[in-house]
DNA sequence: ATTTGTGCAAATCGTTTGCATCTGA
DNA sequence: TCAGATGCAAACGATTTGCACAAAT
């Protein structure tokens, strides 16, 4: 079995942006408006892009050199912006497997993550593909946001 | 129950940095010598700092500036240098859990960590803590080499 | 004497910020 | 109109690098 079983998962702005070109690019217009953001000419842009084609793993760098190839006029700025409002506003998750780039995945729903090392390279595992346990007690006075499980993988021998 | 009950591991260098003054300088010269590292006098200073008062969660420029405050004269590029050659070796790890910053611990052995928000602070969590499943298939050629799992946490209302 | 480690300062890299200029409602 | 968004370039913080000097075996 391969990793194509684990990249099949959906959240609800994937569902959205999965469909045809033409209701697709309205219902982005539509997501980011309720998520009260200005529907602008670049977060269109960048929505498409993120959303536009299955889940992603992206970091500001990538989605910079796709909007370039792409012709979308767009500054670094403006895209670590736009990443960030996203994020905030629940169109994306921030993953944190690598203490020097930041990533993103545009899959939010409850799931995990493998990192395949030297790769660089994030790959999700089905929530149910890792199962938390008891987690003992902690400091009082604090409660979990969020528990995150990061596999790392390797090439094998 | 506090956190206190989550701080008391030990690793090999742990149980030798614990024991009396002299004879742990003198353990520690030997530990660096099993290493394969001269026990230079920054290393030393540096080992001693992070091995010798339990176990500790550490980023470069902490111990920097604990060994600035103690008069010994390092530098800040062989902070980076030793931590990670200790690393390298064994005797420390590194914690993602941030992605701008690396994190050190000392404690080697087999056990994940919280991660207060906003406070940047980590908390040993003992290995049995949390109890990890099922971790599905992976791609074929990928072996395991290590499951992270950070609770991130906040102060609870 | 040789090899290895150290310090400094400059260089890098990812990311953020300040501010003038645009743009969508 | 005008709050909110964008772009640019400069600023930043963490980490790395190059190279001359110092220290360990």
């Amino acid at each position: 079995m391969d990793m194509e079983d684990h990249t099949t998962f959906n959240s609800g702005v994937a569902l959205l942006a999965d469909s045809v070109e033409g209701s697709a690019a309205t219902s982005l217009r539509t997501i980011l408006r309720d998520a009260g953001l200005r529907p602008t000419r670049q977060r269109l842009a960048l929505a498409e892009i993120l959303f536009g084609n299955g889940h992603r793993h992206v970091t500001a760098e990538l989605i910079y050199d796709e909007a370039i190839s792409k012709a979308v006029p767009v500054s670094l700025a403006t895209i670590y912006n736009t990443l960030h409002q996203f994020t905030a506003v629940g169109l994306l998750r921030e993953v944190v497997v690598d203490s020097s780039k930041t990533y993103f995945d545009t899959n939010t729903s409850e799931h995990h993550h493998a990192f395949v090392e030297g790769r660089d390279e994030i790959i999700d595992l089905p929530g149910d593909a890792v199962e938390i346990g008891e987690i003992g007690p902690l400091p009082s006075g604090m409660e979990i946001s969020r528990v995150d499980v990061v596999v790392r993988v390797r090439k094998g021998s």
